[in-house]
DNA sequence: TCAGATAATGTACATCGTGTTGATTATTTC
DNA sequence: GAAATAATCAACACGATGTACATTATCTGA
């Protein structure tokens, strides 16, 4: 019904284009209000009009990608698949979720920095865990694994989302595709099978 | 020859219990330096005799645990061990990293937290990238590897800490030498067969 | 034990960012 | 073109910072 205010419109870009343009110089700590106010040609107050803090800022940004992430997950869950044919079945999604980070890798490249908003790299590194957990351990009988399988959780939720991260950080050198398989074959295969170097420990596997 | 004041020896252990355990209750960046001294007990004025600020405060403490990392890399380096033996020649070394883990934990488990220093995470994560060029990339022909080098190392660097940072935060239910054993296997053999639960991928994996 | 050295305190100050206010101007919508 | 409302401007209280200086308390070494 109602449209959006032109001047709002405006103003919230000039504060986006700022607001990004700054966290690529520094971090998101130290960037004030000030900052964002005066990159952005606009005034201190204009910017209370619109959002509550820097903090408030960023989260606005993050919950509209964050989104994206979850209907993945949501419209996947429940298929029912052959058990046995991870590659087929969960290669796709990862590609999928892997082109979100490719549409969104301004965004993201920054907000996954050291520079960034550890919170966000936690909340991204729960969503893999979330990820498994739909396709893997719910599936399978939790005594036949050898270890804890939080601890299976945490080494792949965090090798996923650091390769991403590295990716992000090279502007995506590589396609979805190539890092999905990569992601995936290394997962299931371990380093040195998965890169084809299989042999060089073949004394140490058996 | 001139031992250290009794006086500034307590003030430093005064501002070190009262940084920890605000550390253990809120992010670094919303810590002031009043909140310190406050919960420390010593005059505002007394903490910048010390520190020039709470990032240089900081700082003293990440050096001086990091120095016991490199201590470890530097001894072992250059060691000319048989290339095939990788379990037997490095899980040793990544059982002393672990314990330096382990001894510094009450540290470690803060600064390596979300509400930590996302930068002294990622020169953690440096460190396990140089661990594996000195007993991996420099030893293997790179036209070998199937995939980036690079994003190989991505991902088992960003594995490695992460498992790590969960061991920290759970405090450290395992053993030292039991997480290094797990990261090991499964950096060598994939989740899967690490876990024991190879047959389950057999149809994908051949 | 005592004198000299120096660490810690207390007080004050200028600076900067924050978040809010109320009045005024400029722009947009219908 | 009138009413609505977004943006501006100036001012304010508040709190944290880093520094300075005079004073007090404590430690060290002979």
């Amino acid at each position: 019904m109602s449209k959006t205010d032109r001047r709002i419109i405006r103003t919230k870009n000039e504060i986006k284009q700022a607001f990004f343009s700054l966290l690529s110089e520094k971090n998101f700590e130290a960037i004030t209000v000030r900052d964002i106010t005066e990159r952005a040609n606009i005034n201190r107050g204009t910017f209370y009009l619109h959002y509550v803090d820097k903090y408030n800022l960023l989260e606005q940004y993050e919950n509209e990608i964050f989104e994206k992430f979850n209907v993945i997950l949501d419209e996947t869950t429940n298929l029912e698949l052959d058990v046995n044919q991870f590659l087929d079945e969960r290669l796709p999604v990862m590609i999928r979720i892997l082109h979100v980070f490719y549409e969104e890798a301004d965004f993201l490249k920054l907000i996954l920095s050291p520079n960034g908003d550890p919170f966000f790299h936690e909340k991204m590194r729960q969503f893999f865990v979330r990820y498994f957990n739909t396709f893997l351990v719910n599936r399978i009988d939790k005594s036949k694994w050898r270890f804890p399988i939080e601890l299976i959780l945490a080494y792949n939720s965090n090798a996923i989302l650091g390769v991403i991260t590295y990716w992000l950080q090279r502007d995506t050198q590589q396609s979805p595709e190539e890092i999905a398989t990569m992601l995936m074959e290394t997962m299931l295969k371990g380093t040195f099978e998965a890169s084809g170097l299989r042999s060089i420990i073949e004394k140490d596997s058996e």
